[in-house]
DNA sequence: TCATTCATGCTGAAATATCCGCATAGTTGA
DNA sequence: TCAACTATGCGGATATTTCAGCATGAATGA
């Protein structure tokens, strides 16, 4: 289970892994693209050959180029991440991190709204308990 | 602001500071009983050097011992945490993190309550726009 | 008191990550 | 056709990370 190793990434092997998740897939040139101070080519294609040799990532061909993109099924990445967030930066409750999602700028909700979901979910939650 | 810049850390540096959010503080030798593979107490010193050097953790003295804590603000670090993963693994989107959130299993809510929930989101959302 | 224990500061070596260049092969268009 | 462009495979140099050992000083307890 690969998802459950992060340690097994160095550095510039996370930057690239974090780019294929957000973008599902690129070649080459894209990745360089989006890394920050980016290497030359040639240092791209070397951690994408470690990658591939780790098992992390896959690439098919796309006329006379590769396209890489994680081998791990997403869902399951996503659920390791969301779980090593929740137990790292919010003492395992996954109630905290849903509050401070809901205060995200992106959702826009009132403090209002917020109590009131927050009401909401424990509600539901001693309910199924 | 360095919590905006996770670039900055090596694999050993992040298992550290990943330990110091989940523990607030922590003295080397707890730090090193946490560690996976761990390393020898010298080499936990080292990389706690290092952090110290980087802005990215401080330490107070406890009798004859140091005790390490991150050095920036955990509620600036918790949301930079959460943006980046929306941003990585849910296209951006908090309210696909939200249910994702909400389907974990220590909360142990039903379908019937999730979805419920997403609604009252959607809505309230829609209210505020 | 004073030996033992446990802490830190510092330094250098080993391991790993990072990076680039060269050789080669396929594609494209004049 | 064939030159220019752009891929990949591979090998190795450089830089960083990781690690351990030694010197030193404070706390501890017989």
């Amino acid at each position: 289970m690969p998802a459950s190793l992060p340690d097994d990434l160095s550095r510039r092997e996370r930057q690239v892994m974090d780019i294929l998740h957000r973008r599902r897939d690129a070649t080459v040139a894209e990745i360089m693209a989006e890394l920050p101070d980016p290497p030359s080519y040639s240092a791209v294609r070397s951690i994408l050959r470690i990658l591939v040799e780790k098992g992390h990532i896959r690439h098919r061909e796309d006329g006379p180029r590769y396209v890489y993109f994680p081998a791990d099924d997403t869902s399951v990445i996503r659920e390791s991440a969301l779980d090593h967030l929740v137990r790292t930066y919010f003492g395992g409750s996954p109630e905290q991190a849903v509050t401070a999602l809901l205060r995200s700028k992106d959702l826009g909700l009132s403090d209002t709204d917020v109590t009131r979901l927050r009401e909401s979910i424990r509600r539901a939650r001693a309910r199924g308990k």
